[in-house]
RNA sequence: UGGGAUAUAGCCAAGCGGUAAGGCAACGGACUUUGACUCCGUCAUUCCGAUGGUUCGAAUCCAUCUAUCCCAA
């Protein structure tokens, strides 16, 4: 027994579900809250019948105003600027575990914890932050950039589960949520038309122009720049003999660039809005492992400090289709580095 | 309206008398708390521009027509 007072956040889902559970079994005094994002309900209700079927508190957040302002004008802005953002990085630094933290802590509890598939660890006065145990659940890409004091106030107790474990927790306690789909694409975009969305809430229309080859060959035409990601191969409608990628985005042009495979190597880049967990700040060059997107095998780099804050990541081997708006995530084997936004390549 | 060439799925393209490769695109699915990538699957069974003919059998040979391209006028 403890008398630890927890907040889980509740999303409805079985990940959150069986964090709460967890934490019941292990004698913290648990309560739940949801963040509150949108006007849908859905959700909220599902969370509720957890939570009662936990017998435990549950509260409604309100995060809405926040959500927007920090994650949906984000979102929209770094699109419009010819980017791909990662809403959930920013969504969890600013909202989940900022606006959502606070006020829950502020309700009187003394730690929040959430269904995030990752691990921490106190070490010199510090809170480190490490990959999941079962490294095919491992969400520690999204979270690094959270600070100590957030970290602080964090409980994580899925860690050190499988994914299977907890699905079979979440039947063993008879949760509402047990077989629930894992939850995937944008959360605050329904039908997985995000160009769609941005028209809707800019009220702007991103008109077509030219796609382009690398070497300057018209190929045919886009239907709006922010359909279009750095990486991208499918949707293109253009028949080349080979497979096509966007090599490049050219907001200025409205242009997109097409090119073959080879040509989405980079062996560099710069990102900014950086934040390490370990330490403070980054003052000499460190050697890292690192990955430019979820889910991806780590490479090799060297991270170096200049100017503005931002960061020099020089890789050991090229790394393809680096996409601006995305994080890069440094790694020293299990543990979280740190990261920051991808600002270009080089 | 002299000569030559080519006509195969949305695009490129193999096939050279024995019953339609492949690539690209597209579509579907898997994967995934972002966008992508990747992987798996589907995609010419009134048929190979059209119509006839030769043949047991033709996209493959022959004839004619049509279309397009090139050269020459």
């Amino acid at each position: 027994m403890n008398n630890v007072k927890v907040c889980v956040a509740m999303s409805g889902g079985v990940d959150s579900s069986v964090a709460a559970a967890f934490l019941i079994d292990k004698g913290y005094s648990v309560g739940g809250a949801i963040m509150r994002l949108n006007d849908n309900d859905k959700d909220i209700e599902d969370a509720r019948a957890v939570a009662e079927k936990l017998g435990i508190r549950f509260d409604v957040i309100d995060c809405r105003s926040e959500f927007e302002k920090y994650v949906i004008d984000d979102f929209v802005k770094t699109y419009i600027e010819g980017r791909t953002p990662n809403p959930c990085v920013v969504c969890n630094r600013k909202v989940k575990f900022g606006t959502f933290m606070d006020r829950s802590l502020s309700l009187g509890y003394d730690m929040t914890a959430t269904g995030h598939y990752a691990r921490l660890e106190n070490s010199g006065g510090r809170v480190l932050l490490k990959k999941a145990l079962d490294e095919s659940k491992d969400q520690s890409y999204v979270l690094y950039g959270l600070s100590q004091w957030q970290l602080s106030h964090v409980i994580f107790p899925l860690g050190e589960q499988n994914k299977s474990d907890v699905r079979n927790a979440a039947r063993n306690e008879l949760l509402p949520a047990a077989d629930r789909p894992d939850s995937q694409d944008i959360c605050f975009i329904k039908d997985g038309d995000h160009a769609e969305f941005i028209e809707n809430r800019t009220g702007r229309q991103f008109p077509e122009g030219e796609i382009r080859l690398s070497d300057g060959k018209v190929l045919g035409r886009h239907k709006g720049i922010i359909r279009y990601t750095v990486g991208q191969r499918r949707g293109l409608g253009i028949s080349y003999g080979q497979p096509l990628f966007v090599v490049r985005k050219d907001a200025a042009e409205n242009c997109v660039i097409l090119g073959n495979q080879e040509e989405l190597y980079r062996s560099s880049l710069i990102a900014e809005n950086v934040n390490f967990i370990p330490f403070d700040t980054l003052t000499s060059p460190i050697i890292v492992t690192a990955r430019t997107r979820y889910r991806q095998k780590e490479t090799k780099a060297l991270i170096t400090p200049i100017e503005g804050g931002k960061v020099l990541v020089e890789f050991d081997k090229p790394q393809k289709a680096i996409c601006a708006g995305q994080s890069v995530v440094f790694y020293d084997g299990e543990y979280v580095v740190g990261g920051g936004i991808i600002a270009e390549d080089e």
